[in-house]
DNA sequence: CTGTTAGCGCTTTCAA
DNA sequence: TTGAAAGCGCTAACAG
């Protein structure tokens, strides 16, 4: 722990001094700042970080909330986000809350302690507590992929999952499939609501039927997709497409088609949603929506800086584009069997 | 930003009061803990965290240093150690070095800056940058799954890949295969050595030739799995049973051999290493070893810690168990296409 | 260009 | 049990 004092010692300047030699050069003598230099490796002096930061009032850092770092497509905006703070000087504390409340409040409240001057949440809800909910209404906060539902509204990174969801409807009808199942991720949050009435809003107007008992599923797991499978494949006329709300979800339905005999995409057509990494190695390579995770992530990143040095956001909201990425999980649909 | 003072003005008590009533309540008759308690409480008052920090010297965080996050078996990893983390209250700092010496260096040196107090690494070079590396000496610091290479020696927990190299030799060798190939993921470090020479060693006992056009490879990506094929599989007399370093080799390697009109694992036999979530979801589900991850990070973080503390460390290096998944990407040769 | 001095927000002696 | 005061390591305003 050697300080300032033991470097503007050795320098024989003051302590301002070498502050100054350190972190604005230009105010210094070449002369001196070459003794502070000398001085500092002779020390082997490292400013502290923390006094700098309480001095300065700003970390420096923001939080990025994560439901799981298990899931591909996080990773992906994260990275995102990562290279966008280190372009800006900011260092990332990434806080993987497991879908657990009380990590997720503990995690969020680092902001609300200076130890991070700004939050990006991956999930839908308001992260801090009830305690809190007070003292964070002027935090600098965004989303992305999700938007936070609180009374109080915060600006936000999605993608137009409506549309996302009829693309895949069209996609899936466009082969002639008329009997539909959807495996959900976590319900309750608008990713699933604007999904799910994209989707049905296509049947709808092509007149097929889409009876909730086809409908089932609640977190984004490969385990769902085996549940959601077992479930949906038990119906006297079983579907013969199936929408998963993320790639992860598909790839455990296509494990368990296998499972139960059924090949894909011959008797049953899958699709996914994210693109995933091992999406394209999968066999069959998945048919899904790919949504531009890394750029989520910077954008994050450009609207919470604005934030958190009170510029005027240009706008509220920013709506990603999706690309339909057509492989080879999904196909017309098998006459013979599906009857 | 409401401070201490705010409080103390309120509550109508000394600063000093405010502080003991928050940290050590017991120090302070229940009448005013009461009052400070709901002084807190009216000025939404959040002690700073990083004023506490300098105060105390200690700032109760960890650096994990992760070559990268994409790869599922470091996530493994860093769950346990966040969750032990978690369990003494510190706070994890995760540096995604991407490989890069810089980012690596940057992030390591937040031990320097009394950023952290502590660092875990998961990649096998020595973090710090030359500058830094004497300053560094005497920093808490272990590695999990590699070993730090440096004069000065660090403690580590690993797996025994010698022995695992050769549980897997001796699983495709118990399928009759003769012509080996592998593709490695980073050269240069201490697990692929073992792992390389353990698979050999089973492969000399056993009079089988490995010439070094079978080995390939330098990155643990599915890309890296994908060019290892291509390669191997231009030899006149192509291996029939591959072992790649990592899974997401494997699964590169799987797939392009589906591409090149190879059965896995009728024509070529795959085994991977270290279990993600998703190996037992392919098809063919992928024959593999299991690292206990989980389990690795709670170590390392014990082990952390104790140096931490100056306590005395029980062991320099502590090895871990691994268990043989035989799943169906490997099985017995195909006497007719391999000659 | 450099030094003195006053803090940042907190913890922790030391007295009372 | 409480308060006054010193000080953690640093930055920044002010003088010179």
């Amino acid at each position: 722990m050697t300080s300032i004092r033991k470097v503007s010692a050795i320098a024989g300047v003051s302590i301002a001094t070498v502050s100054r030699a350190l972190k604005t050069p230009e105010q210094v003598s070449p002369g001196t700042r070459q003794k502070v230099l000398d001085a500092v490796k002779e020390a082997g002096y490292r400013p502290n970080w923390l006094a700098t930061s309480v001095k300065t009032g700003k970390s420096k850092s923001i939080v990025v909330l994560v439901p799981n770092l298990l899931n591909a497509f996080f990773q992906r905006i994260i990275e995102g986000i990562e290279s966008a703070a280190q372009e800006c000087g900011y260092t990332v504390l990434l806080g993987d809350t497991q879908g657990r409340k009380t990590l997720e409040n503990e995690y969020a409240s680092m902001v609300l302690t200076s130890r991070a001057d700004g939050l990006i949440q991956l999930d839908h809800c308001f992260p801090f507590s009830d305690n809190d909910a007070e003292l964070a209404r002027s935090i600098p906060m965004v989303s992305v992929g999700e938007r936070i539902e609180s009374q109080h509204h915060y600006p936000f990174i999605h993608l137009d999952n409506y549309s996302a969801g009829r693309a895949l409807a069209h996609h899936l009808i466009s082969y002639g499939h008329v009997r539909f199942g959807a495996i959900a991720g976590q319900i309750q949050s608008q990713i699933y609501r604007d999904r799910l009435s994209g989707f049905k809003s296509v049947l709808a107007e092509e007149n097929i039927d889409f009876p909730d008992s086809m409908l089932v599923g609640g977190s984004y797991t490969i385990e769902e997709g085996i549940r959601g499978v077992n479930e949906l494949m038990k119906h006297k006329k079983p579907p013969t497409a199936i929408f998963c709300f993320n790639d992860d979800i598909a790839i455990g339905a296509i494990h368990q088609l296998r499972s139960l005999n059924y090949k894909v995409p011959k008797d049953v057509s899958v699709v996914g949603f994210d693109n995933i990494r091992v999406s394209e190695f999968m066999h069959p390579p998945l048919t899904t929506i790919d949504q531009p995770a890394y750029e989520m992530g910077v954008k994050a990143v450009e609207m919470l800086y604005r934030m958190m040095h009170n510029q005027e956001l240009l706008r509220t909201r920013e709506i990603m584009p999706f690309t339909l990425l057509e492989r080879h999980s999904s196909g017309p649909i098998n006459r013979s069997t599906s009857q």
